[in-house]
DNA sequence: CATGAATGAGATTTCATTCAT
DNA sequence: TATGAATGAAATCTCATTCAT
């Protein structure tokens, strides 16, 4: 009696998991190849090799090549969203942990920012509306309710509309951080024997003290 | 003896003020056809016709389509640069001004933002490290200089450096909400609609009260 | 006894009349998306889903779309063989009551002549021997038959081979014909704007004359 | 001193007279390879292969393939047409001449009718307005002409609008008759075998029958 | 019988850059 | 210096057909 089939072994994507699946698939090629030739975007059929699967078969799950980028985005954004609202719940220093959270996060998935950076410039130019309203439907409601985690962390003090605004801020923030500190190797070395290092700031610290600048009027809990 | 023959009748540049004059003709062509088709970046074939050359001329005054963009975003950064180091110089409050003269700045200019939001992502990537280097260094000065404008205004208790690295989270800052606040119209729409608004951050308002934040740590002179 | 079960209901055809009716569906799907989109074949997935089926199922049906559209065809020119026969057996002047039951055909069946223009250079390339065999028997033999009742009809003078040797050239005028006043709307009033009008003869008339022409030789019983 | 410089050594066109030249060896390639495929167009990529060219370099001279083939088509009826002409000048019986000249000219240049098949559905699909104009005013203009021609040779019988018009049933006759006579030679072989040769009528044969009939009302001179 | 996931060949077109003239 | 012809690498997306389920 067979009970244990592995699901790779089926050549088709029949149910709903299985096609989750491939999804994933996709999207782990994606980001794969993306993290090898960063900063431009894999061609669809380097993600289609690489998930071994054919070209059409990719569009019978994204229909633009921009879609799988904003997919993994999207996902990333709610995978940080989340862990930063656990953070939230139960920080002592609410400020101090997220921003811990957020240089965790980017450390673990280094495709993140760049990606995040290429946001409004390349990926949202050739997408539909309705998934790039699905994604900013996302990012409106996860911001929604980590600002209410931070304000009922850090007393009344602060309502949950102002901590949603500030984390607007932090997002921005950190997104132009990035990019500032974003360069080829080479370059940076080049600054850095120029004593131009400011104009390369690394990003962990910089991130730190910019957003404490900014969360600075939130008082932590006594 | 100058014998009178009217520039625009040349074909060629001789000198390097024709040169100069050459070269601006084509970053204007660039800038306008820019505005034009946002937020993608103009073909070279677009730029010569509209500066009135022929392709291959492009290539005598330019070695990459992206170093046309990329010296004309120097030239705003130094633009700005230059007007906010004389708001400095004699402003009451530096921060608040300082502001103004940014917004003030993209309000006039509205092909910076969108060039400098691609620098990092597009731009950057097919210029010569020496062209990237030139502009770093520009915008390294720059920022030096202003921050010790503003340390001299605001008195002694913020050091010039302190005040580099504030700058280099202004920019960040600025770059950051710009690309959130950046959409196409019917999205921005569609959000407003749907009490999304809080994702689409208006500009000015919002650099505003990021700015007071990051400043806020910083006396202004009694 | 039948028991009463809705063939609608039924996912599967059993037997050969629901077979036939589920071949029909096709057809028929075929023809209203061919009329919709002229003069472009439609894919295989819209006549599918047109028809309520699955893509796979149209090749359990007719084994390449071609197929579907020869099979449109030949249907076609089955029903108007038969009835310029029944019109050629009772006609007083077969050649005027057959050029109007052509007329009278394509207007009533508007598929008929793109479909016919596409025969030779789209549809046969791409369907088996034995198919177009088929098909081109039964144009044989209605050929045949009907040139039979015509020389019956006008009497011995002309034989029934010549006859059929003039409705293969009937054939081909009236596909010539077609073809050259085929064109998009726009195209034919620019013609018609232009004085140039006779390459866009009416069909209609263009028809009666020339095969007048044609059949001239065959003198009309007393 | 060097003057004879073979033109084919030149790697680029630069006047009008090298740019026809080189459209002529891109148009040749396009013939040469349709003839070899027939009866699909070759791809843009074969065709810039076979003219030595690069698949870019065809876009300089054609917008859509199609065009490439248009064109082939035009220079084609073109060339008949002055043909015909020249016959219709001097001919004792036009008619004959006029028929021997098609014949003639299908032989020497197969890939006239198969294209001449093609215009109506596929080539005249994907070309603009203007060129699909352009080739329309050609055709209408030697049609016209030769018309005149034939009317003169012809006595004043008939007149050169009506001449005009049985060229435009000639027309429409040859290229119906083409169609109905082109098969693969595995199937007209068939179609002999079975006794079904009128279905697959000898074109030059089948068009001497029909064109004399058509014209059959034009007295020749005594 | 029916399904629809998967395939993968193919086709068009753009455009930055080079380099012969 | 200036030109613009030529290049050719991409890149996206469609769709007829197959075949595992």
């Amino acid at each position: 009696m067979q009970i244990l089939r592995p699901t790779t072994e089926r050549t088709r994507a029949i149910d709903d998991s299985e096609k989750a699946a491939r999804r994933d698939t996709l999207l782990n090629a994606a980001k794969t190849l993306f993290l090898e030739q960063q900063p431009s975007l894999p061609s669809v059929q380097a993600i289609a090799s690489r998930a071994g699967l054919a070209k059409g078969t990719v569009y019978l799950y994204f229909s633009t090549k921009e879609e799988i980028f904003i997919s993994l985005l999207g996902q990333m954004y709610e995978d940080l969203l989340k862990q930063m609202n656990e953070v939230a719940e139960k920080a002592a220093d609410p400020v101090e942990e997220m921003v811990e959270s957020i240089v965790a996060y980017t450390h673990e998935n280094p495709h993140f920012l760049p990606l995040a950076s290429m946001a409004s410039t390349v990926l949202e130019q050739n997408i539909s509306d309705q998934h790039l309203m699905a994604f900013k439907a996302m990012l409106f409601s996860g911001t929604i309710r980590l600002g209410q985690s931070i304000s009922q962390t850090v007393g009344g003090q602060t309502d949950a509309e102002a901590c949603a605004v500030l984390l607007v801020h932090t997002h921005a923030h950190m997104l132009g951080l990035w990019q500032m500190q974003q360069m080829p190797p080479r370059i940076r070395e080049a600054l850095s024997r120029n004593n131009m290092g400011l104009l390369a700031p690394e990003f962990n610290q910089a991130l730190r003290t910019g957003l404490k600048a900014l969360w600075g009027g939130t008082p932590s809990p006594p």
